[in-house]
Formats: structure tokens, C-alpha cells, sequence
DNA sequence: AGGAAACTACTTCTACAAATTTAGTTTCCG
DNA sequence: CGGAAACTAAATTTGTAGAAGTAGTTTCCT
């Protein structure tokens, strides 16, 4: 009953959802890991529980990778608000996100569950943003649920479609232009 | 024979569509307008050809304003930017965007056209923006294809979630915002 | 403990026929 | 001309019975 093979479980499904999307079997899993069901039933009493377990595993790298960010010595309040934006839709490479088509049907209350954490993860960085606007750094008519919209949108959307392929430009590169554009565009 | 019909049925079926969607029937329309089919056919010989000249009516309206907006002497052309930027997705709450959704399966040769045009109907805009920024205006490094997608798809999300009514904001105050970041985000 | 494989109850696909709806036409009538 | 309504051929939707697949359990074995 190690805690090292729970995680071990988590992550192939992560592997083969990523390959399979939500249709993914405990077969599936089993095969891929070269074990039993029987095994995986010792750790998870079931599917959706994985699935559950999953978008913890995920945030709770997020909330740990976020928690860095903020503890993290002599950096401008741009700087923090710049490396929060980059840190939190990066974590979703690990997970296809473009796979979780049907998930609001399938697993709704999963769904809900990945929505409040999604939602939730933008607090940090909607603080932080508040902040600087007191402080002047950021133009007092800046509306930052429209910012957040704006960050959600873009970034879903190059994943969702071939844009970057198209444009021939690296994810990561799209990102720093959008987080660039978007931070310029809300100083004062 | 009038051409006032014709475009009238345009206007009505459009009227339909935002209540019914997709599948409305000519049944829909002609109940709508008080008239019979009979009176339908006698202007278009098929529904299929109702909606390829429901796409010509409205980008022909886009078309006639981004004139207006190109021709209007005495704008900067950050001026005329914003006014191109702000009268493109202006036209679309005249359809309902979010009940175009099966229109691919549908459809297919309408919505290739749809995308045609909106495509198309970036290109004074991002000539403008180049044009800016050989003067100097906006950045060297900005990438225009990164921000059409974000103003895409942010006005997108606009329409299809309940992002405005949460919080309280009107569409054209959403849309100024989303204007400003991007146009000050470009900025040299 | 845990793998291989069989097993069960349940859910999800498939295929296809019957029922319904609808695009487009035609008839009759004012 | 054009409205009302009937009509037809085709498409779409619906119901369903059988097949296939799957979650979760159990048995046997090393």
C-alpha cells in the first residue's frame, strides 16, 4: 500500500488519458501499467475517484508552484503577477486539456470541481493585480475580470485550434506575448 | 418582384434564426412573416441559398462601414484601429453567433464562406497595424496574428458564456476594454 | 501481495425499421 | 400575384432489440 504507487496510478491515467480522453478503460490503465485491476481497486474504490484524485494531483503541483512564486525574494510586483500568469496554464501541458470534451456530461461533479480550482487559481494573481492598481501601477479603469477573461479565452483557444501551427510560433512563445500584451495594456 | 422582399426575408429569417437556430423551417419564415412559402420560393430556390445570401447581406453591411471608417479624413490611425476593431464584432448582435453551432455539419460550404469573410475581414485592420508599426507606433516584436486570436476569442467568450451578466458589465463596455488592453498593450 | 483471466450486472453502441418532420411543388381560389 | 392548404419525396428523428464493451468482483495461482 505505498503512497509512491497512488501517484504512480494517477499519472498513467494522466499518460493514457492523454492518448485515449475520457472513453480510457481501467483496462486501459491496468495494461499500461502491467498490472491488475485488482490492483488499482486496492488504492481507488473507483474510476471517477481517480479522476477526482487527478485534479488534486494537478493543483495541488499548482498551488505549490504558485506558493514558490509568492515566497519568492526581491521580485517587482510585475515580475510575481508575470510569473504567476506563465506558471499556471503550463501545468496544463501535462493534462490534454482539448481531451476533456464531454467531461461536463460524463463527470459532472468533476467538472465543477475543475472549474472552482480553475476559478480559484486566479485568486493569487487577481490580489496581486488589485494591489498594483493601488499602488498606480495599473490604470484605475483596468477591469480585471476582463483581463482574466482574456487570458482564459487566448490561452484556450491555442490549444483548442492550429493557430500556433499555423502562425509557426512556439507555445511558449505565444504565451509570453500574451501575458506581455495583456500587463502592458492595463499600465498606467 | 421586389428587392425590398428579398431583403426582407433575409431579415426575418435572421429574426427566426435567433429564436429557433439552425433548424428553423421555411414553415418558421413564413409563419414569421404572414406570408406562404409559395411567396419564399419565388425569391430563392432553396433554403441553403437563404443562408449563403443571409452571410452576403451582413458582410456586405461590414464591408460598407469599414469603408466609412477608411474613407473618415482627419483620424490618427490609432484612431481608425479602434474604430475598425469596435464596428467588426458590433455587427454579429445582429445574428446570434452562439446558435451558429452545428453550422460545419450543416452546412459546410456557408460556413466555409463564414470563416472566409471573417477571416478577410481582418485585413484592413492588420495592414493598418503594420503600417503602424513601420512608423514606429507599436512594437517591433508584437505578433498581430497572436492578437487577432485574442480579440477573437475573448469577444467569443463574450457571446457564449455569462461572463458579462456576472459581472455586471454591458457588452460595448466590455468591448472598449478589451480594445484598450490589446491596443495599449501593442504599443512601442 | 498481486498477476491472469473469468464472471456478472450494467451501460453504451449499433443497426434498422417505423414514425415524424420538412423542403420544395402543386392545386385551388380570391 | 399570392395566400391556404394539400401533397410527395426525402431527410430527420425515435424506438428498440441485439451486440459489444466495461466497471467492479471473484477465483485460482505463483
Amino acid at each position: 500500500m505505498s503512497e509512491d504507487q497512488k501517484i504512480k496510478i494517477l499519472k498513467s491515467t494522466i499518460k493514457v488519458f492523454n492518448i485515449k480522453g475520457l472513453k480510457l478503460t481501467m483496462d486501459d490503465i491496468a495494461e499500461y501499467m502491467g498490472i491488475s485491476k485488482k490492483t488499482i481497486y486496492k488504492y481507488y474504490d473507483s474510476k471517477e475517484e481517480i479522476f477526482d484524485r487527478i485534479v488534486d494531483y494537478v493543483f495541488s503541483d499548482i498551488k505549490k508552484r504558485e506558493q514558490e512564486i509568492l515566497d519568492e525574494e526581491g521580485l517587482s510586483l510585475e515580475e510575481r503577477v508575470r510569473k504567476l500568469l506563465a506558471a499556471f496554464p503550463e501545468r496544463f501541458t501535462e493534462v490534454d486539456f482539448a481531451k476533456l470534451g464531454d467531461l461536463k456530461d460524463k463527470y459532472p461533479k468533476i467538472h465543477k470541481k475543475l472549474k472552482k480550482r480553475l476559478e480559484s487559481g486566479w485568486e493569487p494573481t487577481l490580489e496581486l493585480l488589485e494591489q498594483g492598481k493601488r499602488e498606480g501601477l495599473y490604470r484605475e479603469d483596468a477591469n480585471f475580470q476582463i483581463f482574466k477573461v482574456m487570458m482564459d479565452a487566448s490561452i484556450a483557444r491555442f490549444f483548442e485550434t492550429d493557430a500556433l501551427k499555423k502562425n509557426k510560433i512556439s507555445y511558449v512563445e505565444a504565451l509570453n506575448q500574451v501575458v506581455d500584451i495583456l500587463l502592458t495594456g492595463i499600465k498606467a
